[in-house]
RNA sequence: GCCCCUGUGGCGGAAUGGUAGACGCGGCAGACUCAAAAUCUGUUGCCUUCACGGGCGUGCUGGUUCGAGUCCGGCCAGGGGCACCA
């Protein structure tokens, strides 16, 4: 029997599907509509693991869905523009455009070979001149929808890159890309106002409930709502300080007031105080690093002012300069409550400051209610706090609040973490803010008819800065408004600018304004997001919010842009490490017997545990060896099998040679069995193992569909399994319509997951459709479910024994028979027993 | 520091509060073969027993329940996120 040539069917059938188009979605349709798409990749030049598991997932569902009967949206696209480009531009010389449309060429071929439903007609790529023209006319439209503005801000400078960083893209003090150590500067920046849309992205989370719990969590928890107080001390100096304070009930448990480093107040203080200016900078080599904050021990400068606490003029407060106070977070500034807060409490007690408890726990005394090395957190009641003692916390909030409002000197405030999204980025290779700037009429919108703003043919890369801001004549415009010289904006998109609505354009990828309402009335949302978790947080959030921005702006009806949001786990890979410790690539290593050796020598190398394949471990993988060696099927069918979809998933040899086995048993199964009856002949009434094996095939069917519609893909990966050995070993009397049933069966519920062996198999078994437009095939109940079932019968809820019994069996005839078993009698030892539980259908536990 | 997730055989993992270990990998045994490869079949949690059987088993520890991998409390370990969120 020849072997299953997977090489040459796949290159087949991956001609046949785009000769006939198989996979283009139609605009308009009679059927549902389904929107699967998966996060689209970075052209870094070659697919990975990842790339392979996510776009397997994606690929399974598309086709299932479209088998099921929906119109489906399965399209791709390439996120184009970013550092990467301009890096390869200053390393080897070569255009980042040259180089990003090679990478992105090489890329689409590996794709294709997966053998991936997508509708190449919609593809684009983000650096197209053609979608950033369109992202230029919605920033326009944005601006002058009021949700685009400029300002002036404290920014993180990647000397490297020669860019600025948002916060969140600053990793341990250093840029996330290059790994500068970041520093300060002021920058006038080009702002998206998120924050306009704060409540709504928060409260909206709990209408996705078809996202992880984990993700909605996490974005809740960047949103970060806080209710509290904010009112001000009186200092000595004459001036006032505002902090803002989520307790203030435990304001008598006051022992200092600290402000930020970055606190105004803090900076001119510096300025005539040269131990607090050495500990302000201190202070920013530490950067707004979370580790190195972490790991720092708190620490202050006393700044020898003191603050009068608000109920009693008479009690000053120190007023420190403290290095765990953030300026980002409510007013910069705090009183610290050491014996109900840990940072509070470690810095009084290094600062030998007073721990005065005012809430005690439910049975304490608040006599001799201390605190040691732990702040209470808890809930209680207040104590040590004159008119406040006795309430409980919420309580006391309330009351503190009510007295400060009342005297005009505080405010009830909800404050949240979310900060507006910086958007200008001082980089070449992006999409260019279509702003002027006119001496005379300030900032002005590039006109319309004077899109897109192209970038440059040619760019030097030699030198620091912007190419784009060197550039000899780019950036000197005449102003669209008085016809005057002006100086283009030199500043060009962050690249989750890009990210945050391509999703919408590929709904008419070729439309003349940036979305098609027509279009996007259709597809939208999305019904099944798929990607990494690294982009729970700001690519989510950011596409959230920019979907509103097109909902204002009448490009859309939908506010969320995602109905369905999954997120995959990490390809892992076992590592391996040298004598002086350093990595050792897999192709360096050899295993023996559960040990690893360094290749062609006895030299032991140390086993590491797996970790997510990558460049610096050297655990990685090239899929295209995998596709070359065993085909995509093989690949395909490895990543949906055994781990569940949302966590990581090791990649084993042996795995992927169980996997090509697999493939080389179903090509077996169907080609062994010649002489079926031809297609579409009917299955008559059976019984005996003919029934047996119709059942296995309708039950398998039930389960497939059900597991697919959830994306328990390593449960549907089992259930074929079990189909295919219940084909294997079905007696050969029985009729082949039966046969050929179970057999078309396990083609059609294999097809989304190992498209080309499908279609092979479904050729050889005589037909001349595609598996890709074949109807998914229905489970029929009535076989679905079996007339007898095993019942467990327990004594004392343990296993004694089971049962035989015909499905709806009353009660007391499955008392009966399980007080009848022998091991059950055995185990009463003549007692009667106490009682008898019975579940029909379930189970009876005889309680002795 | 705060938040989240995960702990089940040699390994990856199944299991609406109802027979723990489906399915795969690996191992063992057998069939086919002169032999091997390939393939197929059987078997495979641990302890104990000649055997029948019995006992123990889902990180640890309490609890709820006729019955807990599953629900609740307390811990331990590993992983992940974060902007010390006042």
């Amino acid at each position: 029997m020849a072997r299953y040539d997977a090489k040459n069917s796949e290159k087949h059938w991956q001609a046949v599907w785009a000769e006939r188009q198989c996979f283009v979605a139609p605009n308009e349709s009679e059927k549902p509509k389904c929107y699967v798409l998966e996060m689209f990749p970075y052209p870094s030049g070659r697919i990975h693991m990842g790339h392979v598991r996510n776009y397997t997932m994606g690929d399974v569902l598309a086709r299932f869905r479209r088998a099921q009967g929906y119109n489906v949206l399965h399209p791709m696209g390439w996120d184009a523009f970013g550092l990467p480009a301009e890096n390869a531009a200053r390393e080897k010389g070569v255009d980042p455009r040259d180089w990003t449309y090679a990478n992105i060429a090489a890329m689409r071929a590996q794709l294709k070979q997966m053998g991936l439903a997508i509708d190449w007609s919609r593809e684009f790529a983000t650096c197209d001149p053609d979608y950033y023209a369109q992202q230029q006319r919605l920033f326009v439209e944005f601006y002058k929808a009021g949700l685009v503005y400029r300002a002036e801000a404290d920014v993180n400078w990647d000397p490297v890159d020669g860019t600025v960083l948002a916060n969140e893209q600053v990793i341990d003090g250093r840029g996330w890309r290059s790994g500068a150590p970041v520093e300060r500067r002021k920058l006038s920046q080009w702002f998206f106002k998120i924050t306009e849309y704060t409540d709504d992205l928060l409260s909206a989370l709990d209408r996705l409930d078809r996202w992880p719990e984990k993700v909605r969590l996490m974005q809740k928890n960047w949103i970060g709502r806080s209710e509290g107080l904010r009112f001000s001390f009186a200092l000595s100096n004459g001036e006032h300080v505002d902090v803002f304070s989520t307790r203030p009930d435990t304001l008598f448990g006051a022992s200092f007031v600290a402000l930020s480093p970055d606190h105004p107040l803090a900076e001119r203080l510096a300025k005539s105080d040269r131990k607090l200016a050495a500990f302000v900078a201190e202070r920013r080599r530490l950067g707004t690093a979370e580790e190195a904050i972490e790991t720092a021990e708190k620490s202050g400068y006393d700044t020898g002012l003191t603050a009068a606490h608000p109920f009693d003029p008479n009690w000053q407060l120190p007023v420190y300069v403290a290095n765990f106070v953030l300026m980002a977070y409510g007013t910069g500034a705090i009183f610290g409550c050491p014996a109900h807060d840990q940072r509070d409490l470690e810095f009084a007690r290094k600062y030998a400051l007073p721990v005065l408890p005012v809430v005690v726990p439910q049975g304490a005394n608040p006599k001799n209610f201390e605190i040691g090395s732990e702040a209470y957190v808890g809930p209680g009641h207040l104590a040590n706090s004159r008119f406040l003692d006795g309430l409980d916390v919420e309580r006391a909030k309330a009351e503190v609040a009510k007295l400060l409002e009342a005297e005009g000197r505080a405010e009830r405030t909800v404050h949240y973490r979310l900060r507006d999204w910086l958007v200008s980025r001082q980089r070449p290779w992006g999409c260019p803010i279509p702003m002027i700037r006119c001496g005379k009429c300030g900032l002005v919108p590039v006109k319309d008819s004077d899109l897109p703003v192209l970038l440059p043919e040619a760019l030097q890369f030699q030198g620091a800065g912007n190419p784009l801001d060197a550039h000899p004549t780019w950036k000197h415009v005449e102003c669209p408004q008085c016809g005057g010289a002006a100086e283009r904006e030199t500043d060009t998109c962050d690249t989750f600018v890009d990210s945050s609505w391509y999703f919408a354009r590929f709904c008419d990828a070729r439309a003349d304004g940036p979305v098609s309402r027509k279009a996007a009335g259709y597809w939208l949302p999305v019904d099944q997001y798929i990607g990494g978790i690294e982009h729970a947080i700001l690519h989510l959030l950011y596409a959230r919010f920019f979907t509103r921005g097109l909902h204002r702006l009448g490009y859309t009806d939908v506010d969320e842009p995602f109905a369905g949001l999954f997120t995959q786990g990490m390809v892992c890979h076992e590592t391996y490490k040298g004598h002086n410790g350093q990595w050792l690539a897999l192709d360096e290593v050899e295993k023996r017997d559960g040990k690893a050796y360094l290749k062609g020598t006895d030299a032991e190398v140390t086993i590491g545990r797996s970790e997510a394949m990558s460049k610096s471990k050297k655990n990685g993988i090239a899929p295209e060896a995998i596709i070359d060696l065993y085909g995509a099927d093989t690949i395909r069918w490895f990543m949906l099998s055994d781990t569940p979809p949302e966590r990581d998933v090791e990649w084993t040899n042996e795995g992927a040679e169980g996997c090509w086995r697999f493939v080389q048993r179903i090509w077996r199964l169907v080609t062994e069995a010649a002489g079926l009856p031809p297609p579409h002949t009917n299955v008559d009434a059976v019984d005996g193992p003919a029934l047996d094996l119709r059942r296995a095939t309708h039950r398998a069917i039930a389960a497939v569909t059900e597991d697919l519609d959830n994306l328990r893909f390593n449960r549907a990966v089992a259930q074929i399994y079990t189909l295919a050995h219940a084909i294997g070993a079905a007696d050969p009397s029985i009729p082949g319509s039966v046969r050929r049933q179970a057999l078309e069966a396990l083609v059609l519920l294999t097809g989304p997951m190992m498209p080309h062996l499908a279609e092979s198999c479904w050729q050889a078994l005589g037909h001349e459709t595609l598996v890709a437009d074949v109807p998914w095939p229905k489970a029929d109940p009535e076989l679905v479910r079996s007339d007898t079932i095993t019942i467990a019968v327990q004594v004392n809820g343990k296993l004694r024994g089971t049962i035989d019994v015909a499905r709806g069996t009353a009660q007391p005839a499955l008392e009966t028979a399980a007080l009848s078993l022998e091991p059950v009698a055995r185990a009463l030892a003549g007692k009667a027993p106490r009682r008898v539980i019975v579940v029909p259908d379930r189970i009876v536990n005889v309680v002795a």
